[in-house]
RNA sequence: GGGCGGAUAGUUCAACGGUAGAACGCUUGCCUUACACGCAAGAAGUUAGAGGUUCGAAUCCUCUUUCGCCCA
């Protein structure tokens, strides 16, 4: 078997993926005997590309699953995708205008068919890239948001939502985006402070000769005024309060309210009531009873209103609104002002607040519903900060506008009767209408939501409302993992959909992660020119790379993510190592057969001990982090033990006995090797799915694949804390000699003799002991015990031990004699921070005994030190 | 206006109550029969600032400065 030098990403990827998946790996069946592990994928939106937020989100879905998988468990990772009802309805759009086509020329239906081909077209690319990251999902179970029985679940959701009385047709001020044509919920509003101005108007009083002078940064909604409101405790307003105005231009008389809405600060603490128009003056109206004017229609054009002014822009409105009342002296005056100004999510278009007739979903009983799924700890939210954003929103929702003027998605399954108005909510069309039995019957024009549908996804993908043996195996599905970008958007809505319809949580865990950013820290956009498209990146550096980079770069606190070349390079690099050690140890394998050798009987030498003790610490450590969901700890401190101690130490120390011609320790050499690299590449698999699958088709004895291999078991016996110190001190001897030739120059190469003294019994035994390992490993002639100081050696002090490079030409003492006193000092300084700390009694009270003890044992070390250095200070001349 | 998060080595990030770590970059020497995407050795930090709690604080509390998010 021959291996190349460098891992290819790209002559293995591919084939590795291609492999897993005709095998069935990523297969799931229902299986009571196991425990499962089920994770439903958030469904990327069907317009999707795959970026670099996708990358963050699969990647950690599929290390949990790769993990839980190895573990054992009957493990499903359901995949899915998103129709994203205005997304995809204006790139289809845009697609058909590019070709001359109208979408209302075209009409509905034809539309739709429209849509769908593009679908079938396009819908799946980001499935098909999503394959080149790795993730390893029952494709078998994709599910679309508008697959047959995915509408059903939606329609059977809003008929049932509607028949308990949660939903309702009303008409109320919604947020309506005049470039989308349709209405949006709340949050799908965002706001941006604008420069912008606030005008101060003159409205004269009805009975003559004064006015009262409103503030308002929109000055065209006046035609639609039907009051003008002050704060009840403002004692200059309190006497007009009752009294009436007559509204200029229109010359309407409305009357002079108190609302304790009112702020009195805010300009001259009187406002204009626009109820058609502003969400604010829509509950005062409602207070009021006022009369709801509109003048700005759904395309943000003036209607309603005097002949000059109809059909203007908005903003054409307010600078004629602006110059007409000037001309009769009624703007007292225009002052600079910044406020914020609401804008559609998806296409930035200022939001017009419209009245108008809409479908809403009651929130007091589903919001309860939500919290108390959280409060008892049956949906556990990490990290934790979110619970409180999570409850805030909660605690201040509104009622949900879920009906959208398009065409794409879930069509609201609502009938009404031509001839008696009759409002009928069910699954299938009526045949006739119930109160009037007239045929004349159609369906609402307007879809849902699309957050609507995906709130139900962890049962609705599973085959709700149906009772399928999926839904009762499955459900309540274990971990959900996304983005802290639409804990309200989704996972808030999935709880309340999921404890309403299933009475159980949609699932027990969410893990809430960071975004991913650039190197600077700023959010990515076409803007700023600072997109990465991790496609170019799989390509790059290998999707190993790229899943191992965002892997180690999350935290438990979901921070975001600030991606950078110089961390791919370091995780390629690094698989780059993993390769070679793998390639190394498959070298030195060629003639060996684990079945002949018996675990127990092996002869294992200090380093065995040290790296056994530490491997199975390693496998502990894991699995603890998993269970803490600190996916970027665990593969931090995997980066560390495997490069830091596997290949530094390990195999470098293995070579001896490779190399030997001592059969027995050789096999045993091998056999760990062997066994240690099985036990690595399991746990790094999750992580990087495709190099150690690779690297673990080459190993023998061992049952494959390695995505269904069992997870190293923790071996207690080989965990010592003791070996562990005693092989700590021979590393560094071993540091100390080189460290001596690296100073003066000298390459590695360079034979030299050494000896040394030690104030240690245990210190002496032990480099006695393990003598060969040391000289040969640092390449010294000799490292004999000797009581007297050689001439002309260079000294390196570890604990109570002095090694002696010896050299054949002089060296400058006095450099030598400053390392040491600089050495000196640091370890005094040290000392008496531990010795204060050991005098004082509060501390040795109420210190943890563990603390004392590992300080004492330091402190016995540190003085030991201390006396060494010290006689070699005096040696050399003393300070 | 309310809330949340960040500020730690030149850079990107860890550590979240018991001697501040890694990677990249930098310096020096090495193509040592796994790897130059490498090896060895090094330099580099009043943990933003000021108070406080504690035997002990980068870590907990308060305030300040500064950057960024969310909600109204």
């Amino acid at each position: 078997m021959e291996l190349s030098k460098e891992y290819d990403p790209k002559l293995v990827e591919e084939k590795i993926y291609k492999a897993w998946e005709e095998n069935g790996y990523f297969n799931s069946e229902i299986n009571p005997k196991r425990d499962k592990f089920v994770i439903v994928m958030p469904p990327p939106n069907v317009t999707g590309r795959l970026h670099i937020g996708h990358a963050l989100n699969f990647t950690l879905q599929d290390i949990f699953v790769r993990f839980n998988r190895l573990f054992g468990l009957e493990t499903l990772f359901l995949p899915g995708i998103d129709h994203a009802g205005i997304a995809t309805q204006s790139v289809v759009e845009k697609e058909l205008l590019s070709r001359g086509i109208k979408k209302d020329e075209l009409g509905r239906e034809k539309f739709l068919e429209e849509v769908w081909s593009w679908k079938e077209k396009y819908g799946n690319i980001i499935i098909e890239q999503s394959k080149k990251l790795g993730v390893s999902a029952d494709w078998r179970r994709l599910r679309f948001t508008l697959d047959d029985k995915y509408v059903d679940a939606v329609l059977e959701a809003f008929v049932k939502y509607y028949e308990e009385g949660l939903l309702y047709r009303s008409e109320r001020i919604i947020n309506w985006c005049p470039h989308c044509h349709t209405a949006i919920s709340d949050i799908e509003v965002e706001y941006f402070e604008e420069k912008s101005k606030l005008y101060y108007l003159k409205y004269p009083l009805e009975d003559g000769g004064d006015y009262i002078v409103v503030a308002t940064t929109r000055p065209e909604t006046m035609l639609g005024d039907t009051a003008v409101a002050v704060n009840p405790d403002d004692e200059r307003y309190k006497k007009y309060v009752g009294k009436f105005v007559i509204l200029p231009l229109v010359n309407r008389r409305i009357p002079i309210i108190a609302d304790p809405s009112c702020d009195p600060n805010f300009g001259t603490g009187a406002v204009k009531v626009t109820p058609a128009h502003s969400v604010e003056d829509f509950e005062i109206g409602k207070r009021h009873n006022l009369e709801i004017i509109t003048v700005i229609n759904d395309v943000a054009k003036m209607v309603n209103v005097p002949e000059c002014y109809l059909g203007l822009t908005t903003l054409e409105a307010r600078e004629k609104i602006i110059e007409d009342l000037s001309k009769d002296g009624l703007v007292e005056r225009i002052e600079d002002y910044t406020h914020s100004v609401g804008h559609c999510q998806r296409c930035g278009t200022v939001i017009e607040p419209l009245v108008s007739k809409q479908w809403f979903l009651s929130m007091e009983t589903l919001a309860k519903e939500a919290k108390e799924a959280v409060k008892s700890g049956k949906v556990k939210i990490i990290p934790d900060k979110w619970v409180k954003v999570y409850f805030n929103w909660l605690d201040n929702i509104r009622d949900w506008c879920v009906s959208r003027q398009l065409w794409w998605g879930h069509r609201i399954p609502a009938y009404y009767c031509d001839d008696c108005g009759e409002v009928v909510v069910s699954k299938e069309k009526p045949e006739q209408c119930p109160k009037c039995g007239s045929k004349n019957i159609h369906q609402d024009g307007d879809v849902l939501d699309t957050w609507f549908s995906s709130a139900l996804w962890p049962f609705a993908t599973l085959g709700w409302p149906e009772k399928t043996p999926e839904l009762g195996y499955y459900y309540p599905t274990s971990l959900l993992i996304t983005g802290y970008d639409i804990l309200f958007f989704w996972v808030a809505r999935m709880v309340w959909s999921g404890m309403h319809f299933m009475k159980e949580e949609p699932f027990k865990v969410v893990m809430l992660h960071g975004l991913v950013r650039d190197e600077k820290g700023r959010k990515m956009s076409k803007s700023l020119k600072n997109i990465v498209d991790p496609l170019n990146l799989i390509e790059e550096y290998g999707a190993d790379a790229l899943r191992f980079t965002l892997a180690s770069l999350s935290t438990l606190g979901g921070q975001d993510i600030n991606l950078s070349k110089e961390r791919l390079k370091a995780s390629r690099n690094f698989i780059n190592k993993i390769w070679n050690a793998s390639r190394f140890v498959l070298m030195n394998l060629e003639d060996f057969n684990p079945n002949e050798i018996k675990e127990d009987e092996l002869e294992l030498e200090i380093e065995d001990k040290w790296f056994l003790s530490r491997l199975n610490k390693h496998i502990k450590t894991e699995v603890e982090y998993l269970k803490d969901y600190d996916v970027g700890e665990a593969a931090r401190k995997l980066y560390e033990f495997v490069w830091g101690e596997f290949c530094d130490w390990y195999i470098e120390l293995s070579k001896l006995r490779l190399y030997s011609d001592n059969v027995s320790k050789k096999k045993t050499a091998q056999f760990l090797l062997w066994k240690s690299l099985i036990s690595i590449l399991k746990m790094l698999h999750p992580y990087i799915p495709f190099v150690t699958e690779e690297i673990y088709s080459y190993i023998p004895n061992v049952d494959k694949p390695l995505i269904k291999a069992p997870f190293p078991q923790v071996e207690e016996a080989y965990i010592n804390d003791e070996v562990e110190r005693k092989a700590d001190f021979i590393f560094q001897v071993i540091k100390g000699i080189r460290s001596i030739k690296a100073e003066l120059g000298l390459p590695l190469i360079t034979e030299l003799n050494a000896s040394y003294f030690s104030l240690s019994e245990d210190e002496k035994s032990l480099i006695e002991q393990e003598k060969d390992k040391v000289m040969k490993i640092t390449k010294v002639k000799d490292l004999s015990f000797v009581e007297e100081k050689p001439d002309r050696a260079l000294r390196s002090v570890i604990l109570g031990t002095t090694v002696y490079v010896e050299l054949p030409f002089e060296f400058d003492l006095e450099k030598e004699k400053e390392k040491f006193i600089k050495k000196l000092e640091s370890v005094d300084k040290e000392l008496k921070a531990i010795n204060s700390r050991l005098l004082n009694p509060s501390y040795l009270e109420k210190a943890s005994k563990d603390v004392i003890e590992k300080d004492k044992r330091l402190a016995l070390e540190l003085e030991k030190t201390k006396l060494v250095l010290l006689n070699h200070i005096e040696d050399l001349g003393g300070k």
